[in-house]
DNA sequence: TGCTAGTATATGATTAATCATATATAGGAT
DNA sequence: ATCCTATATATGATTAATCATATACTAGCA
């Protein structure tokens, strides 16, 4: 599973709780790479902990949830690097966009051209999404190694989407040019 | 479920059987549109059948089993007909490789190129396999408005990986140039 | 003779991901 | 006084997808 090696990568930049994790990490920085729920990150937290990757260190607190708080282990940044350098197979993208427009034969142009707008809207959304993390990125001044492959990262990413919107205009334009 | 929906639309061209599905359109005609595993087609041909939107006609067969022959009904059709007009959330999509990228700060340049480099390879292949189903379909000459929705969606997942190849390239360029 | 590929459907098991909900308290807004 | 947000973890249920394996017969190849 690669959200186990997700959360291995993050807890090497430093320690962090499973809120800290779904919060300052998934939701604020890499959600563009990788979006993850709460139960998940908290169960696969159990996973690694129990597989030795990772270890606990409870906080207790009175006026809330006692924290705990995770760190990597030896054991888990050998495994990090190892997975890091080994190359996985392409993952399987499904688009009921794209399986839609294949059957829409029998729809008249409006409907399709409607279909497309606001696949077109909610694309340009996440655009938007990728560029409010890259101005993130790009308030830390430091052109540090790290920094650079995050925003090559970033880079194909907002290409990705770039690539969409063009098709879909292109897309709407020749169904609009047609007869039928 | 999409998956649901693709059959459905598959069975509104003609009647089929589930391995019909399977090896002609999933594996054949649509793998650059949707991939879809043998046991949950025959799964999901037993819930649409339930749901009405599809009946089974049973063909007898002494040499080997018997086929189920699905045809789609009106309710199958209306349903099919309203889900193309709907729109739906854009896919989440997880890449190990861009995670591996963004987590590779401690790698050598070269473990990061060797890493680029198997996934360009891959990507290359994956642009092959839509460049066959390509040529599948112009072999047909017809320029029916199906014909052309179908290119339409050939050019978007062509133009994806094709993006995808131009980062890699790039990417790969620019980590070479670097001295650590 | 044994092996593989093709035709055809079915089921058990597991994984990855999502959704809903539960618990507990503090502090600020309406 | 009530509601919402933030902090913090946990668990039950369900879905979508994948993997493995079972059954059963034919035909062709080595």
């Amino acid at each position: 599973m690669s959200l186990a090696h997700v959360i291995l990568g993050l807890l090497q930049q430093q320690e962090r709780t499973g809120y800290d994790l779904k919060t300052k990490c998934f939701d604020d920085c890499i959600s563009h790479l990788w979006q993850a729920d709460q139960a998940q990150i908290y169960r696969t937290l159990d996973k690694l902990e129990s597989q030795g990757w990772i270890t606990c260190n409870v906080e207790i607190q009175h006026d809330r949830p006692n924290r705990k708080v995770y760190r990597i282990t030896e054991a888990g940044e050998a495994e990090l690097t190892h997975w890091l350098q080994t190359h996985h197979p392409l993952p399987v993208l499904r688009e009921p966009l794209l399986v839609q427009l294949y059957f829409a034969a029998q729809l008249p142009n409006e409907a399709i051209v409607y279909l497309l707008e606001q696949e077109l809207e909610a694309r340009q959304e996440k655009l938007a999404q990728c560029e409010t993390i890259e101005a993130l990125s790009l308030s830390n001044p430091t052109a540090s190694r790290e920094q650079k492959l995050h925003r090559l990262v970033l880079d194909l990413v907002k290409q990705r989407e770039q690539t969409y919107l063009d098709w879909l205009e292109k897309a709407i334009a020749t169904i609009r040019s047609q007869s039928t």
